[in-house]
DNA sequence: TATTGTTATACTCTATAACTATA
DNA sequence: TATAGTTATAGAGTATAACAATA
């Protein structure tokens, strides 16, 4: 296996990363998927619930308790389409891009204390490097992993 | 969050490589838990179940099912601490290290898979880079996030 | 009484399949 | 009949607590 090849360490800090990060996703009491969702949304509002379970690469029947518990919460709004009232449009709440504002604050100092090992320049390095591997993998740009099937 | 920042990829790329490894390990019908646990009682043969989990950062309870299908696979044996008969130590048997040889095999052909969009001295890079990391962080060496808590 | 491993139980997460409402 | 979303059911995986054997 190699103790400290390039691919067991990436599986082994990218878990560290995603488990610090989910961490402090508690702070603000969301968890990976939740965080998940709400990106998608502020990405492009106004989707439907299957449009969006497609990009994450999930079951729409996922996205249903999902979307319940942050509509609760008061983070977005279902808005029926009244062209189609079969399509529940999703949409960010004021609090819902307050939220979105505070879980960047998090990441920035997630990502800051994960590469403090790092000089600015190294930092740069290391991200080109895993952009070249997420480009040739074909992997979703800003999806995060909290949906396991990426 | 910077859709691309080092450590969003981070936890990108390596929730992909720990899936892909997943998926390899299948075809040797191992989940990555099961690869964990060999490659433990590899790297230090004879220890009980308990100084296992402790290394792996799991409860002791989580490994009898484990050793248990491993047992009957003929991967691993439990032997009884004759000076302490509550102990099981654990061993691989023949099969059982044949079975890591394969498994190395599988995490080289997943490594060189991984980052082939690298150059050698790129790839050489990558690693180091995540290695300063990992030490900054105290990741064991060698053992790999099968076990959630690392 | 303390410790190793096992068993039993419950809980979380997710996937799959039926159902409803709209079209 | 087909589609979007929901609800119901079941399964995997894991954590916690009770238990038996040994010390």
């Amino acid at each position: 296996m190699g103790t400290g090849s390039a691919a067991f360490l990436l599986a082994q800090v990218g878990a560290y990363a995603a488990r610090k990060f989910d961490e402090r996703l508690g702070e603000l009491e969301l968890t990976p998927p939740q965080a998940g969702l709400l990106r998608a949304i502020a990405m492009q509002p106004g989707r439907s619930q299957q449009a969006i379970a497609e990009q994450l690469g999930t079951a729409p029947t996922r996205l249903v308790a999902l979307v319940d518990g942050l509509e609760r919460r008061g983070a977005i709004q279902r808005r029926r389409n009244p062209d189609d009232r079969r399509l529940h449009a999703l949409f960010l709440t004021e609090g819902g891009q307050q939220l979105m504002r505070s879980i960047g604050q998090v990441a920035m100092a997630h990502g800051a204390d994960l590469t403090a090992a790092l000089d600015d320049s190294e930092r740069a390095q290391l991200q080109r490097l895993l952009l070249r591997i997420a480009e040739d993998k074909k992997l979703a740009a800003g999806v995060h992993p909290g949906f396991g099937s990426i």
